[in-house]
DNA sequence: CTAACTGCAAAAGCTTTGCTTTTCA
DNA sequence: TGAAAAGCAAAGCTTTTGCAGTTAG
């Protein structure tokens, strides 16, 4: 355990915003200028195979990084990209019911909702949208 | 539309495997063997756009295009990276009741299984996985 | 001491974009 | 014939990697 992986490991705990690798470089180099970017992505992954973190993989372009691991899912505005956590009734049953149609063993699944925040919401109704 | 654009639908239609932009380019090249990837690309947001088909954003880095657009879920195989469709009954209430709890305005929700696919679990096991 | 890790910089993977030419309605 | 689209190539964004030097245990 680095000071590099600490400084990366609570830039994520202190983080609600499920920031992404380039975001938690920016976190990280408040407290250490020096730190790379190449560093910060090899922990990010370490850090997520050892089950510290968890890597989101949601729509858009760039991964999110999670300090939260225990399962629970996301919602993502279309309009300024954040992403929150979301609390849904868990699905019973699911996975079996898939592993029993497909043949496949399931690991996991992510739901991620989509839509607007109540921000965005305000200003598309102002600009006219629906 | 042009005969690139009926090409690059053709393709997908034609195609249960998911395809990323770079594998729609590969089939569209069999038929028209100067298209540009550049007009695979525009294309394929051009048509999701207009609802032909469906821009995934599932885990990985790059983005899937589905030519069935009602809709469905996906399962992905973790080892050889292999998307299915997969059945799930709907949840009901779910968009409604996040909408509640968040004061977002949902649009859609996206679920992703992920796990082994059969031939992958079956290679596993023999490698002494599990 | 040495295996693991860092910083730096270059490369890689996927997607988007600028520009000029071509095509479609 | 004018707007939309194609082809080509370059650029962009995010992530990964090679290498030489550094550090944690």
């Amino acid at each position: 355990m680095t000071r590099q992986r600490q400084v990366i490991l609570e830039a994520l705990r202190s983080s609600r915003a499920h920031p992404t690798g380039d975001e938690v470089y920016r976190l990280a180099r408040q407290e250490l200028p020096h730190i790379s970017l190449g560093t910060v992505y090899r922990n990010l992954d370490l850090l997520s195979e050892s089950g510290l973190i968890r890597k989101l993989e949601l729509g858009g372009t760039a991964r999110r990084f999670d300090a939260r691991v225990p399962e629970h899912h996301h919602l993502r505005c279309l309009s300024c990209d954040k992403v929150e956590d979301v609390e849904v009734e868990p699905m019973e049953g699911l996975e079996q019911s898939v592993e029993e149609q497909s043949g496949y063993e399931v690991v996991e699944h992510r739901l991620e909702l989509v839509g607007y925040c109540p921000g965005c919401r305000e200003k598309r109704e102002r600009a006219g949208f629906r």
